[in-house]
DNA sequence: ATTATGTTTCAATATATTTTGAAAGTTCAA
DNA sequence: TTGAACTTTCAAAATATATTGAAACATAAT
């Protein structure tokens, strides 16, 4: 397979890949093509390279920014921005989950806990199969916000920055 | 809060979560809704609660009993089918983890695996950045696959363990 | 065998999301 | 201050996804 075969087939991929966990495909693929790119790209070159326009770049690439899993690059004499990916794939990983976590995980845990006490007395039946419902995801969802507030602050340290990368 | 409030609520919450992760939104309400109930429930009254039509009921219904989230119940004397969720809450992300993996990481590891070789030579850069980060990426997938396997087979293990005792 | 009850399918429709592209905005150099 | 180079915005259009509802299908009761 030619690299260019090979860069627009993990493209594609990662972008499948991405519009399955709620991530738009576009803003998947430029990651991809970043991830995989020995340079940092401009604007012009990521709408050229995937088909796009420069409204959706623009946007997809801001969106990336947010998730701090792209940097500009000034390269004195242009005015051009640059992009560039982060590279670590570790890293990238935990910029992930620590955007989902307070996205996502951190609003439920909210809801959860309001839901936590209602109305009603304990003996009935309906009252008891929700508080024990909830109660149970409530644990489950609390054990996994510690689980990752663990990975993520790991990822911070310096030590276990380090320590981790033996299992890369 | 009173307990149908608190329901609707859940249910509300439960299918904006499974939205941004990939599963419609309906999908996510039904196994919700099922979640917290205290006794199976009929199409009808999903249908009723959700105030959805009998063809997204039907349809989700499946879709939830391919993931293994949701059985059929039948009631002795009843035509109708009741449904009733998994409520071990550690067997749902365990059902979940598997299925999304067969899916999604394992048809990934697949692409990633062909992507390693590819022609040039390994002094061009181009080449070099591309071999490099496709090995990381393909380095940390295995590792995420290994885990989730190891917790995969444990929760099995556990299931039949318990099953199994039923019948000592 | 007929009817009543319940389930499944799927083309049409509705809704949600993404993408475009041109205009407006910004910044820099002369 | 002007204009060229570049970036951002956003309403309209395109695309993708989800939902409906009625007809077809299946099965049990009479």
């Amino acid at each position: 397979m030619k690299l260019s075969e090979a860069k627009a087939k993990f493209v594609e991929s990662w972008g499948i890949l991405g519009s399955q966990w709620g991530i738009n495909r576009t803003m998947a693929q430029i990651h991809a093509l970043l991830l995989v790119a020995a340079d940092p790209l401009t604007t012009e070159e990521i709408m050229e390279q995937l088909s796009i326009s420069r409204g959706n770049t623009n946007m997809n690439v801001r969106e990336l920014m947010d998730w701090n899993l792209l940097q500009k690059v000034i390269v004195p004499g242009e005015r051009k921005e640059y992009f560039k990916a982060e590279k670590d794939i570790w890293k990238v990983a935990t910029l992930i989950m620590y955007q989902r976590k307070k996205r996502e995980l951190d609003p439920m845990l909210k809801v959860l806990s309001q839901l936590e006490t209602i109305e009603g007395v304990q003996t009935d039946k309906d009252v008891k199969a929700f508080t024990s419902a909830i109660g149970d995801i409530n644990k489950f969802a609390g054990q996994a916000e510690k689980t990752l507030s663990t990975i993520i602050k790991a990822e911070e340290n310096w030590f276990w920055g380090s320590f981790i990368k033996l299992f890369k």
